[in-house]
DNA sequence: TTATTAAATTGTAATGATTCCAATTTAATA
DNA sequence: TATTAAATTGGAATCATTACAATTTAATAA
């Protein structure tokens, strides 16, 4: 928890409960979960929380590089506590997004090749869309019926 | 404007003024419009265009394969008559998104992990996001000021 | 501890891209 | 030329997100 903390005073932010709430959230569901579902989780133990205040800190959180906002799927953001580079799977039958745990030893050259054009980067991101493993499983049986 | 027309029968969809010309304006435009770019445009010389076919057209032509969706943006979808694979890099200043011309050799060795873990894959998509050259030397010039 | 103040939180209203839907039109076929 | 499934239309609905003004609070210093 004072992980937390440690992570709120490095970036000049107030130590609030409600961002302690979200970052312990986050790292604790490591599913990728959306703004809406934080909400309602934290919305339990905390009946006076308003929406307005997770989008707020989950932009302020994002904007300071604590976490990280994925955007990839077609309808909503959604936030990873993990700010590792990394890739996604994300599912289009049922939603999911999946780490992909394979370093991709190219994304250096990749980022020198676009800086030498003259452009700035700040994030990297790359992900497969797809069918899960579940949902293929799903498919296969409801033929098989 | 042949080759739209065998786009189109090739996948089964009829042949309408509306596919050829969003087929068109995106082969035109490689600057990876939204929907209501490209509706803005063709509204001119088609006045009863109507904004949902613009939508309904190019969730049907991306199904198909025949152009490209890209959810990079955090509001919008950009559509991309490109639909090999290439990285893309999306400026945060002004929006643009350009093309990343480097191919990676890595994908193959991802893709065959993911699929070795169970899921299938249908797209790859990878891309950066930062600041692209222009913006960069507009705010040069204005810090110098 | 208390006063000060900038930042955080709240609730409601607004936004804006996208989808839904029922009626109408049209491309493809015979 | 008649038939019909698919495409188009326009207006309403959806829904994630943002804007905003009022209120509360965390951090700081007296
Ligand atoms: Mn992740
Ligand atoms: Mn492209
Ligand atoms: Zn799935
Ligand atoms: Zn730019």
């Amino acid at each position: 928890m004072d992980e937390y903390v440690d992570l709120l005073k490095t970036n000049d932010l107030k130590i609030t409960h409600h961002r302690l709430a979200i970052l312990k959230y986050l790292d604790d569901h490591r599913t990728h979960p959306t703004a809406e579902e934080i909400y309602q989780h934290l919305k339990k133990t905390n009946p006076g929380l308003s929406r307005t205040t997770i989008y707020n800190n989950l932009e302020t959180l994002s904007d300071s590089h604590i976490i990280q906002r994925l955007t990839i799927c077609p309808t909503e953001h959604r936030y990873d506590f993990n700010i590792g580079m990394h890739h996604h799977f994300i599912c289009k039958e049922c939603g999911d997004i999946i780490d992909v745990d394979f370093q991709c030893p190219t994304v250096s050259s990749i980022k020198k090749h676009v800086a030498d054009q003259g452009h700035r980067i700040e994030e990297v991101h790359g992900y497969f869309k797809g069918i899960c493993k579940d949902c293929l499983e799903k498919k296969r049986r409801e033929q098989s019926e």
